[in-house]
Parts: structure tokens; C-alpha cells; sequence
RNA sequence: GCCGGCGUGGCGGAACUGGCAGACGCGCAGGACUUAAAAUCCUGUGGUGGCGACAUCGUACCGGUUCGAUUCCGGUCGCCGGCACCA
């Protein structure tokens, strides 16, 4: 009898072998095809980690150890993305040294992932908040700045007015301050920002070139937000100045009825003598700016709005006179800041229409009534009221207009994103100083690279101070410094980068981490790119996943990186919920430590549970006794070893059937379907107890296919069954295809597409034989007269009577 | 409102390309072992009817295509996630 399995134990005394061994460390030997597999670094919170963490690291886990099993130099890495606010407001309120709190929490963090047997290089661990790590972030920040990337202008930020704070978005909830419950207000300041618009049809293309599951590629689109359409200037009546707006349906231009301005617009100011009733429009215009974004979304359906009174348009194509409308449903920020309304084809302007009695104007037939609805269906419908555009269908038109436009000087085609440029700056100590300095003379100019990196002073509080500036601001010392390029006064810009930077290009840090001279090396970065598999949440999918695409294209454009894309595949994995269906968290009270699960079952059991719980990329809820159920398979599997009997090569019996493991385990491993890899692993092992015994041969490959998803209790097993190696040095099992098919198959035999029996045939049977044996099988349940006869080899025979 | 995903036993979930629905696991019931319990092992387990081989209904709902539909098509309802006045 086998000793009984000891988790504890045995896990233990692995995960030193492995370590003693550098037994996962990626080798600089370029000569072997490599495999670059990459999750998701980890913000070391307080907390620890969170048993949503194993479940896409095990899974990638899975992956990497049996690509080195199949011959490839795996790179496996994994590091800290520690820059954030968490540890800052920790810092804050215990007031020790974020660096001190963040020390802490990563070698936790680390001493937790350890303990769950990941195949991580360590050699290569990262961490953004190291300066030899952010010299490089800098680094490329100042690329982006001297490629006009990076600009500074005045933003609006969220300001809560009782903490007198600058907040990030995500600290603002429902309109308040997260913490205090004040509300939050927009409060001006001058910020950093990312030309991230720049790249927004590149972002777009890239798309197309990538193996990225389809939600993420649709959210991403959805993001970019590409519109094609045309600018048209209406004059404004009897005077010089001309509105531009931005319409997606330049073919509908004759049946605008009136225009509308955002309350920001220039126009406004511009005309404000003349504008009869300026106080009223002044005063829409604060009403307007006062409101929250709460506000804005959760009071959007009913529109408001002032017409100007002393200003009129002129519709280019008919030169008919409308009124011009101030409303907030127009937004500065997107197009021109301007429209073209035409309240039959377009439901925002409709109901603006209804509700101030303004005319609506029917141009494309082919909806109802559209005093009653606005029929903005672009697929049928034809021109109508509209001149030379009638008869036309919406498409034609529009090409028809266009060019009309172009042909008059009155407009043209014009292709719009949602995109918007990228606020870079925090108003924080905890993150990346920004290399740059602000001279009297010379404006904003970049540290020269013999400067970086700039570290963080050491600063007496990390508050931010009353006037919202970041902490830095106050360590006047470190402010005032020369300018690097007249050498007058100057000071240094004591804004921060959000934590979006260290993780916008980290995977390039891990090809060469030690490397002081680059980011790393032209050869590692030749080597190891794209990064062959990245998978993380969908919550990263708008952020994170486009701010590195958009670093990378441009570290690509700039000829630092030899991939256009960093990430060949991208997929995604479902939250582990609590045993309740809700989500995890300390107020609920359903909070699962993986620490626990460790200890009690054992991080073998702790990584085929989470592979099992179901399909990866949707969310599942958390069952102890479904952790019991893989902690009794495993059991099982270590008991095999009381019924190993010899034998060199697979038993007759189990031949067909260890192709087939082999053929499904492997397949399922690389499509993400874990689940039903390790139910196959299941069901064999429920056939070797039945059978009361597996040889020599069938339980080296059983041990290898569950190698990567249970690693410990397979070393185990493997060493104490005396097979030669590590089980991690030895090669991934192979099947014949030709022996994974059965001689013989059963298969159903229907009467009338009703299953009334079942027949067991030989594999390669001719359809007159299996049909026969079929009929014989049913004997007197067929009656009436056949009509037709179906075989369908391997499957299924059909008879149809009546 | 728009976009995406989903709806299968008591539960988590399987089902290749349209071919025996419910693999695998959990739970439950019965049995073995035990003084007893736990653990372990064996058997059963979608509903209804029948002692039974079997019959019949069954993949959210209504309809269609097909010899055959969880799978394809049209419509309805519900749930989850994301975006949200983007002209």
C-alpha cells in the first residue's frame, strides 16, 4: 500500500527541487523556437491574493509547462504592478513609506504564488516601481514628448471638495467622493496627455492581424468608435463666421430644420453682442457646466436647450434659414461641437424637435409616420423632399452629397473616432515622476537621458496638497532645479503617471530584464516577440490592452520594437464568484482565501479545482465541495499506484483509449477548455479502478497529461514510481491518429428520427450491411412501408416509414 | 437605447461540422466496511407511467427548415456584462 498523500509535504519539497533546479528559467539560447506566454502582472494589494488570481495563471500555467514538455523555450514571467493609489492612501493613513508597504505586500504576494507551484521564471521578475524599471518608462515617455505625443493642456479633473482632492475616476462613485461621501466637482488644471488619437486607425487596422477572442476585438472597435461621414458649413446668416458640424448622414442634409451648439462653443462668444437674449443663453450655459457626469447620464432623457435669439443658419443645399438651439445633448468634445438636426432621421433630435415644436421634415421614405417616430433606418429607405438626392437609396446618396460638397466647397467626407486622447497625469506621489521641467524661457523641456531615471524624492506626508497639487509640489528643493537647455531657473514638473504606464510596456521588460543600457536588448526583443498568448480580464480590455498597443506601435514606428503588435492571441477568463453567486468581497462575507484552500487541500487540488469549476471565460461561482470533489480525484490518482502492474506499451484493452486521452487533453489544453481536458482524465481514471489495474507505460502518460494542471503530486508520483527524470524533463506524450479510432462503434438506430435501438457495427461497415443489422436490431417495431434509408457512417441509421 | 454574451436535471456544467441530450463533478438515496461516525468502496439518480424489457414528455417560450434541431432561421420573454445624448 502507498503511503497516504501528504500535500503539505510533498508540495513543499517540489517547489525547492524546482527552484534548486531552475527548473522553469527561459534560456537565451535563440536557436530554439520559443513560446512567449504572458498573464496579467498583479497589483500587490494589502488584501493578498485573491482566488480569482490562480485561475488564469494556472491556466496559463497549463500552457507553458506543456509547450516546454513539446521542445519550446518557454518565457513564463511574472511581476508587480505596483504604482496605485491603494498603497499610497495605506502609506498615508499608517504612514509608512509606500515603498516600505509595497515591499511587504509584494513578497506576499510572491510567497503565495509560489506556494501554488507556477512554472514563473523568477529570474525575470519586474517591478514598475523600481527605478532601474522606470528609467525605461521615462524613457519612453520623453520619446513620446519629443514626437509631439505628449502634450500639456487644460483638463478638467474630478475635485472632491471635502478631502480638497484630486481623484481618479475610478474613485468617484455615483457622483461622490468614494471615501468621504462629498460630492465631486470638475476643477481645471493644466495635465499631461497622450496623443493616443493619433494612432486610432492603426489601433483599428491591428485588430485584424491578431488572434484576440471576438468580445475583445468588438469592445475594442466599440472603444475606437470610427464613424464615417462629412463636415458641412452652414453660413451664419449675414455674418463671416460659418458652423462647421460633423454629421454621419450628410444625406439627410434636407431635412435639417434647425442647428445646435454645444453651451462650450466658441460661437457663442464670439457673437455674444449680438445674441438678444446672451443672459439667458449665459446662464443655460453654467446650468450646463455645473452638472455632475452623474447627472448627465442619469438625467440625459429629457432635453433642454435655448434658442439663440439674433443668429440663423443657412442650409448650404437649400438655403433655407433655421434656428440656431444652445443644448448639452451636443458635446464639444466630439466632431465639431456642433449639428446639423434633423429630427425625422435621428431620435436625439426628435425628441428635442416634440418637445420645442420645431418642425420635423420627412427626406427618406420608407418608415412610418415620422411625426410620430424618427426613422433612422439606413438600409431601406429612399430619398424623398431632398432635390437631386430623390429616388436615391441612403448609401448612394450619401456618396452623392459628398462629392457635392467637395465639388461647392461647402464640405467634405470626414471620418470621426470616439476615441479621445489620454490623460496622463495624477496629482499623486505613488508613480513615475515626469521627466520634464518647465524653464521660464524655453517652455516644457525633457530631461536629457543622462538624467533618468528621476526618482522619487523622499517627501514628509504623502497628501496631496489643498490646492490639489501632487505632494511633490511641496518639496521645494527638489522643484527648483536649472533648465537642461539654457541652464536659466526652471522647475520640474511634480505631476505623476497614472499606474497605466509601468503596465503599457512591462512584457518588453521581462525579454531582458536586467538590461541597463535599454529597454532591452534589439536581439531578446527580435527573439521573443510578439508575446505568442496574453490572457487577462475583460476589465482590461479598453484600458490597459489599448494604452500597450498604442506604446508598442509606437515604439514600432520609432524602430525600438521589430513587432507591430505586441500580442499575437488575447483571451480572456470569467471571475470566480462566491459560494452565493455574488461577487467575492469583506461586506458580504464570502470572501474564499486561497491560503486556506492551500493549506487544507493543497495547491494541486486548489489548480484542477479552479480548471474545472467550468468554461474559462465565464464567470463561476465558488463550491467547497466541488474543491473536495478534485481533492478526491487526485486522491485517486495517487492510490493508482497500488494496481501499476508492468508492461512497456499501452494494454490492448486501453490502447484505443489512451490515443484518444492524449488527442483530447492535448486539444483541449490549447482551447481553453480545461474543463472537459481533465473530465476526460477522470473518466479514464474510472476505467483503470474498474479494470483494477494500468501498467507501466499507460501511467507515465496519464501522469504527464496531468502534469500541468496538478505538477506536485505528478513529480511525486513519477519520481517514486521510478521513471527517468524530472516528469517536467521528459517529452509530451503523442498518439497515432489511426489508433484512435475503434474497430467497432455502436450507433443509435432511429424510426423516424426516433432512437428504438442500438447496433453495434464495425467502423468502415458499407451502408447495406449497417442498415440491415439496423433493421434486424429493431425486428418488429418497424412496420409500415420504408421510404428512405439513412446511414450516416459512425453515427446514426435512420429508417423513415409510414 | 446600442453592442456583446447567455438561458440544458436538485447544483456546477458536457454534447465534434445538424446525428443516441445530460459526459465529468457535486448533491441526494440505498448498500458494504465500522461498536459508531468520518473517510473509502459499490449501486442508483431528468420528469411522468410501468414489477419489467419499455412507453412518453423534456435543452426559456412560440413558430419554421430538415429524415433528424440544444445546435440553423424568424419572432417573444428573461438574465449577465460593457458603452451610453458620439450626431
Amino acid at each position: 500500500m502507498a503511503a497516504p498523500y501528504n500535500h503539505r509535504v510533498l508540495e513543499e519539497k517540489w517547489q525547492k527541487v524546482w527552484d534548486d533546479e531552475k527548473a522553469f528559467a527561459a534560456t537565451d539560447d535563440y536557436s530554439k523556437p520559443k513560446y512567449y506566454a504572458l498573464v496579467e502582472f498583479p497589483y500587490p494589494s494589502g488584501q493578498g491574493l485573491h482566488v480569482g488570481h490562480p485561475r488564469p495563471y494556472t491556466a496559463l500555467d497549463i500552457v507553458a509547462r506543456k509547450r516546454r514538455m513539446q521542445g519550446y523555450n518557454v518565457l513564463y514571467p511574472m511581476g508587480w504592478d505596483a504604482f496605485g493609489l491603494p498603497t499610497e492612501n495605506y502609506a498615508i493613513k499608517n504612514k509608512i513609506h509606500p515603498k516600505v508597504v509595497t515591499e511587504n505586500n509584494v513578497e506576499r504576494f510572491k510567497n503565495q504564488l509560489h506556494a501554488l507551484g507556477y512554472s514563473f521564471d523568477w529570474d525575470r521578475e519586474v517591478n514598475t516601481t523600481d527605478p532601474e524599471y522606470y528609467h525605461w518608462t521615462q524613457w519612453i515617455f520623453l520619446k513620446l514628448f519629443k514626437e509631439g505625443l505628449a502634450y500639456k493642456t487644460e483638463m478638467p479633473i474630478n475635485w472632491c471638495t471635502s478631502c480638497k482632492v484630486g481623484l481618479a475616476n475610478e474613485e468617484v462613485v455615483n457622483g461622490v467622493c468614494e471615501r468621504c461621501g462629498a460630492p465631486v466637482v470638475r476643477k481645471v488644471k493644466s495635465q499631461w496627455m497622450l496623443k493616443i488619437t493619433e494612432y486610432a486607425d492603426k489601433l483599428l487596422e491591428g485588430l485584424n492581424d491578431v488572434d484576440y477572442i471576438e468580445r475583445v476585438k468588438v469592445s475594442q472597435k466599440n472603444w475606437i468608435g470610427k464613424s464615417q461621414g462629412a463636415e458641412v458649413d452652414f453660413q451664419i446668416a449675414g455674418k463671416e463666421e460659418k458652423l462647421t458640424v460633423y454629421t454621419t448622414r450628410p444625406d439627410t442634409l434636407f431635412g435639417a430644420t434647425y442647428m445646435v451648439v454645444s453651451p462650450e462653443h466658441p460661437v457663442l462668444d464670439k457673437y455674444k453682442g449680438e445674441i438678444k437674449n446672451w443672459e439667458e443663453v449665459l446662464a443655460y450655459r453654467e446650468q450646463a457646466a455645473r452638472k455632475s457626469d452623474f447627472e448627465r447620464s442619469e438625467l440625459a432623457k429629457e432635453k433642454t436647450g435655448v434658442e439663440i435669439d439674433g443668429l440663423k443658419a443657412i442650409d448650404p443645399v437649400n438655403d433655407k434659414e433655421i434656428p440656431i438651439w444652445v443644448s448639452d445633448y451636443v458635446l464639444m468634445s466630439y466632431g465639431t461641437g456642433a449639428i446639423m438636426a434633423v429630427p425625422a432621421h435621428d431620435t436625439r433630435d426628435w425628441e428635442f424637435a416634440k418637445k420645442f415644436n420645431l418642425p420635423i421634415i420627412e427626406v427618406v421614405a420608407g418608415g412610418e409616420d415620422v411625426q410620430k417616430e424618427a426613422y433612422t433606418d439606413v438600409a431601406t429607405g429612399k430619398l424623398v423632399n431632398s432635390g437631386f438626392l430623390d429616388g436615391l437609396e441612403v448609401a448612394e446618396a450619401k456618396k452623392k452629397i459628398i462629392a457635392f460638397l467637395e465639388e461647392k466647397k461647402i464640405g467634405k467626407g470626414k471620418t470621426n473616432f470616439k476615441l479621445r486622447d489620454w490623460v496622463f497625469s495624477r496629482q499623486r506621489y505613488w508613480g513615475e515622476p515626469i521627466p520634464i521641467v518647465n524653464c521660464e524661457k524655453c517652455g516644457y523641456v525633457a530631461l536629457p537621458d543622462s538624467e533618468l531615471p528621476l526618482q522619487l524624492p523622499e517627501v514628509d506626508s504623502y497628501m496631496p496638497t489643498d490646492n490639489g497639487e501632487s505632494p511633490l509640489a511641496a518639496m521645494t528643493d527638489w522643484v527648483n532645479t536649472t533648465c537642461p537647455c539654457c541652464g536659466g531657473p526652471a522647475k520640474r514638473e511634480t505631476d505623476t503617471m497614472p499606474q497605466w504606464a509601468g503596465s503599457s510596456w512591462y512584457f518588453l521588460r521581462y525579454t531582458d530584464p536586467k538590461n541597463n543600457q535599454a529597454l532591452a536588448s534589439e536581439e531578446a526583443l527580435k527573439y521573443w516577440l510578439p508575446v505568442d498568448w496574453y490572457n487577462g480580464g475583460m476589465e482590461h480590455t479598453t484600458l490597459h490592452l489599448l494604452y500597450s498597443r498604442f506604446w508598442h506601435k509606437f515604439l514600432y514606428d520609432q524602430g525600438v520594437v521589430p513587432t507591430p503588435e505586441p500580442y499575437q492571441k488575447r483571451t480572456s477568463h470569467g471571475m470566480i464568484l462566491g459560494e452565493n453567486g455574488e461577487k467575492m468581497s469583506k461586506s458580504r462575507g464570502n470572501v474564499v482565501n486561497p491560503d486556506d484552500i492551500v493549506m487544507d487541500y493543497g495547491a494541486d487540488t486548489l489548480r484542477t479545482y479552479e480548471m474545472f469549476i467550468g468554461a474559462f471565460d465565464l464567470s463561476a461561482s465558488w463550491s467547497e465541495n466541488g474543491v473536495k470533489g478534485c481533492r478526491r480525484f487526485l486522491e485517486r490518482v495517487w492510490k493508482l499506484q497500488d494496481i501499476l502492474v508492468d508492461g512497456d506499451s499501452y494494454s490492448q484493452e486501453f490502447e484505443t483509449k489512451m490515443h484518444q486521452l492524449i488527442k483530447k487533453v492535448s486539444s483541449d489544453y490549447e482551447n481553453l477548455k480545461y474543463n472537459t481536458a481533465i473530465a476526460a482524465m477522470m473518466s479514464m481514471l474510472n476505467d483503470f479502478s474498474k479494470a483494477g489495474n494500468i501498467n507501466r507505460a499507460e501511467f507515465k502518460t496519464f501522469l504527464l497529461l496531468l502534469n500541468p494542471v496538478a505538477p506536485h503530486i505528478t513529480e511525486e508520483l513519477w519520481s517514486v514510481c521510478g521513471y527517468e527524470k524530472r516528469i517536467y524533463q521528459n517529452a509530451w506524450p503523442e498518439y497515432d491518429e489511426a489508433k484512435t479510432i475503434e474497430n467497432t462503434v455502436e450507433i443509435a438506430v432511429q424510426i423516424n428520427g426516433k432512437t428504438r435501438a442500438t447496433v453495434t457495427v464495425p467502423v468502415d461497415v458499407d451502408k447495406d450491411t449497417a442498415v440491415a443489422a439496423g433493421k434486424e436490431a429493431l425486428g418488429a417495431k418497424l412496420t409500415g412501408n420504408i421510404i428512405k434509408e439513412i446511414y450516416v457512417p459512425g453515427r446514426i441509421i435512420n429508417i423513415v416509414a409510414k
